[in-house]
DNA sequence: CGATCCATTGAAAGACTTCAATTAATGTGG
DNA sequence: CCACATTAATTGAAGTCTTTCAATGGATCG
């Protein structure tokens, strides 16, 4: 049930954690302390919560600041589509139209605390910082590439391709947000429905394909933690370049 | 061949031709100044040319103003997914960062004409009119949109359900920047192949299943134009709700 | 210690792909 | 304007990857 906890202390966007792990991109004290004036505070939500539905505009635009959760759509017939998932840093709300019913919702993995801003007041950052603007559309665009990299994995991967493509997207998203710990594991709260739902995979199958996986020895799942054994017969197999990794804005 | 076509007379923006065609929102006239000055000019490209390859970055944005085309990945295996379709309206490349490789290939299906910004120029978008800065963004949210709707249905829909989509989809976006005829029929300049690509299916499948939703007197198409014969029925196949247009920017 | 969620397995059925050719349509050059 | 070349559309048949059906085992939790 989306429990919702007691809001925390919410913390200074100067000394928001995420703007120490290096991936993002640097921005003036003004600029934060504007960002900050916008936050309307944080939240803490438990796993499972559905931070907001389909054909629902809950008006707020979030930052994910700790917790994982994916965006989705659901058809008629039950059959769910994971979109893309979402890690630390990630912005959440952008697609929605202000006005407009959401087209998809967004539930979380893991409890999750949240950084909230009102929708209606998005194009202040416009107004006030432009360089702040720009970087939302940054933003827009660089989680279109990640939507555009599911599509083609879904379109022309094999079951086998796209689980390895999977799990090394994710090992290495979750590894630049500074998630990784010194054994080389990172957290990965995703089950085999969920990665099946992402993958345009049944549960069935995605459970095979991964068990044969497994036993090649290429990774290791335990305790809710992921460890990449061959992360290059793993890129490999799942044709995966990486780009280099630059700089993101933060909002 | 990318034959490139001698440089036509640039249409000034304050007269652009899409801009009457009522899907668009409206800009002040000092916006549309100002976009004109950013304007480097128009270009026309023939069907089949490549406007940006994968890995390249042209430092080029574009308006598509006639035409159409779309944006597409390889894999090393030499599969091509196509991500999404460009009609008259939409921009490309938000998605390449200045300086960055690009991700992805954008090319024509047919001869088009296209209005070309330098990338560089972007910022100052934001800086002297920020409701264009918010508009871009915009803009980015929209097209990852549609590159949702395509992972739905490559990943949960079926062959026939798939087609059925893009069918539908691309009749209404047609429509929607005036290209319906008054017959009802709108240019389709789709070949089966790119069908193929865009929705993960092959080239065979596609064919057979095309050839059923023809026979059962859903669509027709004939000398490049396509007929909707049950717009509802279709609709209902492939499970698409259709969401209320509202009118988008134009850049 | 049930209840519940997640993971696992075997077997049968089916949707879709691949292979291989043929036919239709479109375009180019002489 | 016809012949040749090329691209696009069709079709049949065999093969396979993936799904669906049906149960079972394991782990977590109040």
């Amino acid at each position: 049930m989306p429990r919702k906890y007691a809001t925390p202390a919410s913390v200074p966007c100067a000394q928001c954690p995420l703007r120490r792990v290096g991936a993002f991109s640097a921005n003036t004290p003004e600029e934060i302390a504007f960002i900050q004036q916008l936050k309307s505070g944080d939240i803490v939500l438990g796993a499972g919560a559905v931070l907001s539905r389909e054909g629902v505009n809950i008006g707020q635009l979030h930052t994910l600041l700790e917790g994982w959760a994916f965006r989705f759509r659901t058809l008629s017939s039950g059959a769910r589509q994971i979109l893309n998932f979402l890690l630390p840093g990630d912005f959440i709300g952008l697609q929605e139209r202000l006005g407009a019913h959401s087209s998809h919702g967004v539930e979380l993995l893991t409890t999750a605390r949240l950084c909230r801003f009102p929708a209606a007041r998005l194009r202040e950052l416009y107004t006030h910082h432009p360089s702040l603007g720009y970087d939302v559309t940054w933003i827009a665009a660089h989680e279109e590439l990640i939507v555009d990299e599911n599509l083609v994995s879904v379109g022309q991967r094999t079951a086998m391709q796209r689980i390895a493509m999977l799990l090394i997207h994710l090992y290495k998203r979750a590894c630049s947000v500074g998630l990784q710990h010194p054994d080389g594991r990172v957290p990965f709260p995703v089950t085999q429905q969920h990665m099946a739902d992402a993958l345009g995979l049944s549960l069935v199958h995605t459970n095979k394909t991964l068990h044969r996986l497994r036993t090649s020895g290429h990774f290791a799942i335990s305790n809710g933690m992921l460890a990449l054994k061959r992360p290059e017969a793993i890129s490999r197999l799942a044709d995966y370049y990486a780009r280099p990794l630059r700089e993101r804005p933060l909002i």
